[in-house]
Order: structure tokens, then C-alpha cells, then sequence
DNA sequence: TATTTTGTGTCGACATGCGATATAATCGTA
DNA sequence: TACGATTATATCGCATGTCGACACAAAATA
């Protein structure tokens, strides 16, 4: 038998262990429906990602290049080619902002707007049957904060 | 008065939407979490993921190429590319399946088990932190199902 | 005005996933 | 037992997406 070096954090570790594994499973079976989704509109799951951020940007923010890739979690590059894409695709726009030369604001397009209407629905209705059983995995990850150590077995 | 352009689509749906986008970002958060966690380590993200998978495996379950592409929701070859590499960086080995030849299953070495162990205290201590806003936003995803139709105007 | 910082863009490199295809082992069935 | 169908794994070329390094213009600051 294995007498770990460092005891507690091996004890407690199986359970968690198997609720985060379960939790990321989750986690890539939505990401997967979500890129499908996606995919059968025609448009990346990045694309689709971008959509929703350029749409959804709060009133007082604006959507420039780098909010953007502060929402994506990529590097700006990344961002700039992402929207290069898109714009390419007819999916966005870029529009000079009149008080900052720097920057370039992105705006959908009709046919953005259009596609995004689509996906999200299909979307929001997947989102209807495996949400509860995300929010669930997801709780019962976070629950075992500290019963863990505990009692472990039921 | 401004009658705004895009009207009776965009009646229900902007709260919707915002909090799809609200969740999606904290989740790319999460993801992008992950991965810095893992790549501090010296291992790729989908290793990560595949040290996860291969020893989290249920009692009743064995770790095949074909569980690991489904459970990382990947096509089989996909697969077997990544425990390829994971293979070359030392962290699971294959080992033949004796009643069945045709499957190899993988299980993870010395080493893997040793960088999952660091990997994974470092990110349970940072889903204490993000996980609460995760889930609530998840929650509020999930319960303006009912109400979004009704209440959205104001 | 000179310098620094900020915002965007370009380029080459690299990792990763996929479809198509291949090969071997197993299964089902005549 | 033989043999076609199925299953499991593996290989290859391609496409996509991300990054780091670099470049440049506009704005902020000294």
C-alpha cells in the first residue's frame, strides 16, 4: 500500500477529484453543444463567442478591440484576427471611434445580429436540458469544500 | 422619441443574452484558469484534462482510448493524438488490454500522478475563489427561464 | 516638443483537432 | 472453420486558432 508523504490532502482528494472530473465533463459536453450549435448556423464557436459580446456589451462600455479581448480571454492579436474573420464572414464590423483614432469599435451586422438570434435560441434551449444537471455537478463540487475532509462516505 | 430598430426579437431576449454572456465569460475565466494552472506545471491544458479523465475512472470502467474520447469529448483519433503526446512527456503510459488486443489502455505514470496532485490543489484553491460567481451566475441563467418572458419590460 | 504609453495590426511558428484512410483483433454467422 | 462486418487503435495531411515578436500611429505625459 501507498503511505503517501503527505497525508490529508489524499484523503480528501479521491471525491473531489471525481467531482471535478464529472464537473469538467459537463463543462466540454455544454462547450461541445455550444460549438455545434454553432457550427450548424455556419459560424465558428469563436465567432459565435464574439457575437454574444459585441451584443451583450454594457450601455456604458464600448466594444473596442481590447474589450474584446479582455471578455475573450485572449491576446489582442488574437482578438484583432478574430474579428478579421468575422468581419470577413459579414458577421461584424469595425467602425473608427470619432474621439480615439486609435481604436476601432466592433458593431454586428444585420446578418450578425441575425445569426446570433438563431443560435441562441437553439442555444438557450439546450441550455434548458443539461443546465440543471451543470448547476448540479458544479454545487456539489463546491459543497465538498468542507465536508470533504469529513465524511467523505454516505 | 427614439424608436429603436431591432424591437419585438429583442424584447425578451437582451437579459437572456446578457446573462449567457455573463456566464460564458466567467467561464472562459475558468477555463483560462485551468490552463495557466496547468501550463505552471509544465503540462498542456487537454493533458490536464486527460490526467483528470484517466484517473478519475470509475471502479467498474476501464481507460481505454475510446473512454478518453469520450469522456474529453474528442473523435477517437483525436484521442489518441493526445495521449500520444502525453505518452512522450512521460506523464501516463499504454499498457495492452490482455483479453482484448485490439485496446490499449492508459493509465498514468509516477510522474502524472505526481503533477495532477500539484496541479489540481493549486486549482481547487482557485475554484474556492471563482466558483461562487460561477455558479451564480449559472443559477440566474437558469431561473430567468421562466420569468424572462413576462417581466422583461419595465 | 520629446518620450512614454496605449490600441491596433502583421507575420511566422506552433499546437491541436478533424476527415480520410489503414490495419489488426474480435464478433457473428453461415 | 471460414469470412464478412464491426470495433479499436493508429497515421497522415490539412485547416483553424492562438501566441510571441515586432511595427506603427495616436494619445497621454513629461
Amino acid at each position: 500500500m501507498v503511505v503517501t508523504k503527505r497525508q490529508k490532502t489524499t484523503v480528501a482528494r479521491p471525491e473531489r477529484l471525481a467531482e471535478l472530473a464529472e464537473f469538467r465533463f459537463r463543462l466540454r459536453r455544454f462547450l461541445g453543444f455550444s460549438e455545434r450549435v454553432a457550427e450548424t448556423a455556419g459560424i465558428s464557436a469563436q465567432q459565435y463567442q464574439l457575437l454574444q459580446v459585441v451584443a451583450a456589451v454594457p450601455e456604458d462600455q464600448e466594444c473596442s478591440i481590447s474589450y474584446v479581448a479582455g471578455r475573450m480571454m485572449l491576446r489582442h492579436n488574437s482578438a484583432v484576427e478574430l474579428v478579421d474573420r468575422a468581419e470577413r464572414s459579414g458577421l461584424v464590423r469595425r467602425v473608427a471611434d470619432e474621439t480615439d483614432h486609435r481604436r476601432s469599435l466592433v458593431e454586428p451586422t444585420e446578418k450578425g445580429s441575425r445569426v446570433l438570434g438563431i443560435v441562441l435560441e437553439d442555444h438557450l434551449a439546450e441550455i434548458e436540458r443539461e443546465g440543471p444537471e451543470m448547476l448540479r455537478s458544479l454545487q456539489q463540487l463546491l459543497n465538498s469544500r468542507q465536508t470533504g475532509k469529513r465524511n467523505g462516505a454516505r
